[in-house]
DNA sequence: GATTTAGATCGTAAATTCACAATATGAATT
DNA sequence: AATTCATATTGTGAATTTACGATCTAAATC
């Protein structure tokens, strides 16, 4: 089944919920709710990065002030490499800005509004997980 | 290597970040700054829900209100199927509720702190996206 | 300049998520 | 009660993400 298909099939459904209706100008007034492209596609690439508990647990101990990769190393307790993968994800999404300092790259959160992400995400009551 | 390597493997680092450290304190001090791990779980799976683009576009097209599954088809541009399944991760995630009324549902955001989760994350400066 | 060390990247197997056709379910209509 | 129609679920192959050992890089120290 095309796109097509899918869109007429959709339309069969419109025209029996409401009656007497002009299809096309609904149709139009649906496609106006969609928002640019680009924007969708970063918040998908933001959440995406917020999707795993280590990320997570990394930012949150953040929350206190910036960490270099061998302390969040020891927070996340994971090996070097799944940490610094995870950092990368984080940094990528731009979620996290790091400072080098000889050996040491030190990780702090990019703005403040990560925290407000967290604290959001946080209070979404999950259904069913107690 | 297993998780204790890791943690050993890290606290060596530590020693040569600060001299003179009581490194059982400070490993102490940061496994605080670890959270609870349901929360953390919690925040990963809607995180995780909101991490696709034809998840995003469903939950921005209902800030204007309600829709039932057939408009959402229209909006999505994707066969029922998918559109379907879609929903059900939002509601699984707590990010939508349902009415139903005879052969239709309507779905509309749970509560709207998901709005401002969509700002937030529309706000993050996603490097390298133009 | 050789070595050590913090951290980044690569390679890949395992796990998870995805799209979507096929099928099931349940309300409304006939 | 048979059919129609909106939506939900299931099954499965494909794509993406994950974990993490191995390797590479660059800064500091010897």
């Amino acid at each position: 089944m095309n796109s097509n298909d899918s869109l007429e099939e959709a339309c069969c459904a419109l025209e029996s919920l409401y009656d007497d209706i002009d299809v096309d100008e609904t149709v139009r007034a649906l496609t106006e709710r969609r928002r640019d492209a680009a924007t969708i596609d970063g918040q998908a690439t933001v959440f995406g990065a917020l999707a795993n508990e280590h990320r997570v647990r990394a930012l949150e101990a953040l929350r206190e002030g910036e960490l270099c990769a061998c302390e969040l190393q020891i927070v996340l307790e994971a090996p070097q490499s799944t940490v610094a993968t995870h950092l990368r994800t984080l940094r990528d999404a731009g979620l996290v800005k790091t400072r080098k300092k000889g050996k040491w790259t030190y990780y702090r959160v990019a703005d403040t509004a990560v925290f407000d992400l967290l604290d959001l995400g946080a209070a979404v009551d999950v259904p069913g997980s107690e």
